[in-house]
DNA sequence: ACTTGCTATGCAACGAGTTGCATAGCACGA
DNA sequence: TCGTGCTATGCAACTCGTTGCATAGCAAGT
């Protein structure tokens, strides 16, 4: 399981709440891993006790308290155990190549909508991400300007996970118009 | 849940016991869908009390008895059904990427053979998705002897399917190469 | 005879992840 | 003032997926 470590590197690159946590899940961490609300908080809780992190009480004007949660040398420790672990041969799940394959069985050309609409989604994504590379990465000063001006290594490995992001999506682009010339093959009258 | 529809899928292209279900999807499904053989067991089950399924018993020589199974009508409407459901943003999880991320609170350069063992793991994958591609879908007849000579469109989406896993593994061994080119820079002395 | 290894199926327990629901404070507009 | 919506946290029930173990037949080597 990674969730435990993928809290523990947001935290580290920033404290925050298991609400706050839930909202970069859905953004920046989520393009690599996902989670909702009710697992960050079950495993913050267990992680609390383990003296992985630490929670303080901040109270906050006009919203509820929050618990801000940060790393513990305990966390830190383990995380740097992990990250030493060589691990998994990363399990796939692609429903929309199972799909694909099922659409043999079935008429080819009623998957064509689906297929363009991920297509449409990872353009979406694709834009997304060079317009925060843009803003976070690039420009004069390569950077110097970016939110709380992190660390030279952590910028740069932000970084690097980007890109990765940018060519999944561009791969993603590229296949899925593969996928639609095959698919039109078999549209009916041909 | 797509397991289901992936079992299908595969006893359409042909019937088969959940043992040999089990070694396709360390193969070919496999690429693209994980299972294990309790789960595929477990599912099966499931599938044949719903009567998306059916079974039949098959002495073997030299061997227990295997259940073959293959699809019925209720199965078929079932994943024609869900073949036409649109689906899914389908949730990420990159073990690596949060490794990468994770290495700026650690020494980045300790994570340079990890990222060289998964580099070496694509490029394997790459050379044995191209060796089946050159086996099964090029060369004279394009095809023609292909195991059991699946029907046309059958044939055609495995092959783009298989494409994808070539163009994914392509970009994964691009990105890995500049993620050494990153850690690089974080070398000892650097 | 003994071990190793492959085919073939399955149970039981556990851990991870999802879904639905509940609570509560406060802001903002109709 | 009433509903809507956002911040903030959490429980309970369920499903999905993993791990460890068990059984059993037969083949092949030592």
């Amino acid at each position: 399981m990674a969730l435990e470590h993928a809290i523990l590197v947001s935290l580290l690159e920033k404290p925050g709440s298991g609400y706050e946590l839930a909202r970069r899940f859905e953004r920046s961490i989520g393009y690599f891993w996902t989670a909702t609300h009710q697992q960050i908080y079950r495993v913050l809780k267990r992680m609390e006790n383990d003296g992985w992190v630490e929670a303080r009480d901040v109270p906050q004007r006009g919203r509820p308290d929050k618990k801000e949660y940060s790393v513990a040398d305990l966390g830190r420790a383990a995380l740097s155990s992990w990250l030493h672990d060589p691990i998994e041969p990363e399990s796939v799940r692609h429903d929309l190549a199972v799909k694909i394959r099922g659409a043999a069985f079935d008429d080819p050309a009623a998957l064509i909508r689906e297929v363009e609409r991920h297509r449409q989604a990872h353009r979406d994504r694709l834009a997304h991400y060079l317009a925060g590379e843009e803003r976070d990465f690039t420009g004069p000063e390569a950077g110097a300007a970016a939110p709380d001006a992190s660390p030279d290594a952590e910028r740069e490995l932000q970084h690097v996970v980007l890109r990765g992001g940018i060519a999944y999506e561009r791969m993603m682009i590229g296949w899925l118009d593969d996928v639609l010339a095959t698919l039109a093959r078999f549209r009916p009258g041909h």
